[in-house]
DNA sequence: CACCGTGTTCCGTAATACGCAACGGAGGTT
DNA sequence: AACCTCCGTTGCGTATTACGGAACACGGTG
């Protein structure tokens, strides 16, 4: 599923692109071997053992010990150094992250507006954290999550019909798929500023995310709890959402917006 | 001075290396355009343009606008991801620098060995930070660091001597280049527990480094705070040498690793 | 309006990365 | 202990693939 050949655009550098493809596959499956990424790209043994000492020997990729199978390296934090040196959700949005996540003991993420996903681009785990699951990096599909309804309620409405007309892949039991219940949605979130997300992603997740503010009153990044279903209750929304709008503000003014 | 051809390894695929040498270069210089990316890795432009192109479409690589220089891009933050989510130091360093950082109000870095160099994991700026440059996933001499200092002093002794008989850069004025002094401070580290940097990185540069301890009391990282040199004087260190060591402990319980 | 500096596209060439197959090493199994 | 199987690496020959050259397109600027 990963890449099938739709016609390869010719200015691509293959070999380059199947780099990519390895690193990726890397992040996503945690370790793999070099038969395993072999097989997954399609590509022969031979081709991944290079491409792989090619990224090895500039540290993207390092191997558990001498024989064992492939991770990212640890080289790969030079980019992201430089990527979070750019974005200034994620430079000062980890503090902002880590000390709602201590109030609330629930998982605080920070999430934009990539394209047709919400991108996850900061992450503090709560103190309750039942599974210790990373997302910083991971796409998240705009219709069913709270982060992605912020972002989508906030983006122009050309941009909202598009994906409106689009798919909506049903991710849970209770994800909505229904074009006309969604658009509702969007709307009831836009006037109240936030949105809740029960349920709709994962069964037993439940989330509630809030809009962040850029200098012109735009909404460049949503900020979300999540947390098991029991423990966040309908009934105990409202708190959190004020926790969130508070912490919305403060990234707001670290980022050196003027508040409104 | 990136990477003349030394005799290339024949094994290494050529284009991957000269995409991760973009991505390097962006890395340090922030952003750059077709033309200066071409000239510095010594290739033509058309190939440089692919080459972009090509993590563009991966969105490793993006550009200002519709036609400015290209930068790191987002998706980046994937493998970031990745990593963090193996190195603890990084995943569990970012608060513990932060706190510390606020409280001493200077830049306060975590690095860790890597072959020769100290590597910066983590870091967090100090609020009168005058500088707000990014030092994560940076390389930095051993000898010409208080994080290096203490990483060496703690390194077997067969590796210490191998490093003190190649050549001791001279990185600034002050910085430390005969073996024979180096060694002396090395032990007087080991006995302090700690190590200073006077202007031997930078001009104007001071900083101060205590080990980070794993579970079997061996030394796994380093902590350590750094400033201008007026901020930092000499008459400051010892409580900020305390500052650290909580901060080193409480890392280390972070990271599940008994108190001693 | 012509000029310079971008970056992209087309094209022919040969360098380059690919697939194949054989090899070498570890671990596990009988 | 010898066998077997699985995994990763190395040489090798081929043709795919990426490269460099030059021309082109696009803006900004004098």
């Amino acid at each position: 599923m990963s890449n099938s050949e739709v016609a390869r655009d010719k200015t691509l550098v293959q070999s380059v692109d199947r780099a990519v493809a390895v690193l990726e596959l890397l992040a996503r499956n945690g370790e793999a071997g070099i038969t395993e990424i072999a097989a997954e790209l399609g590509v022969h043994k031979s081709s991944a053992s290079r491409l792989v000492h090619t990224l090895q020997a500039r540290e993207l990729v390092e191997q558990e010990g001498e024989r064992g199978p492939f991770r990212i390296g640890i080289g790969m934090l030079r980019f992201a150094g430089a990527v979070t040196g750019q974005l200034d959700y994620v430079r000062v949005g980890g503090p902002v992250c880590t000390e709602l996540a201590d109030r609330l003991g629930e998982t605080v993420n920070i999430a934009v507006l990539d394209g047709d996903v919400a991108l996850n681009v900061s992450q503090a785990r709560g103190s309750s954290a039942v599974a210790a699951q990373n997302w910083v990096g991971q796409r998240t599909p705009l219709h069913a999550t709270s982060s992605g309804k912020v972002l989508l309620a906030a983006a122009p409405a050309d941009e909202q019909e598009r994906l409106l007309s689009g798919e909506l892949e049903s991710c849970a039991p209770r994800t909505i798929t229904d074009p006309v219940k969604l658009r509702y949605v969007l709307r009831r979130t836009a006037e109240d500023g936030f949105a809740t997300c029960m349920e709709e992603l994962e069964a037993g997740l439940h989330a509630v995310a809030v809009p962040v503010f850029g200098s012109r009153g735009d909404v460049v990044a949503a900020i979300s709890a999540a947390g098991p279903a029991y423990r966040l209750s309908q009934k105990r929304m409202p708190e959190i959402v004020e926790e969130l709008r508070v912490a919305s503000r403060d990234l707001s003014v670290r980022m050196g917006h003027p508040v409104l």
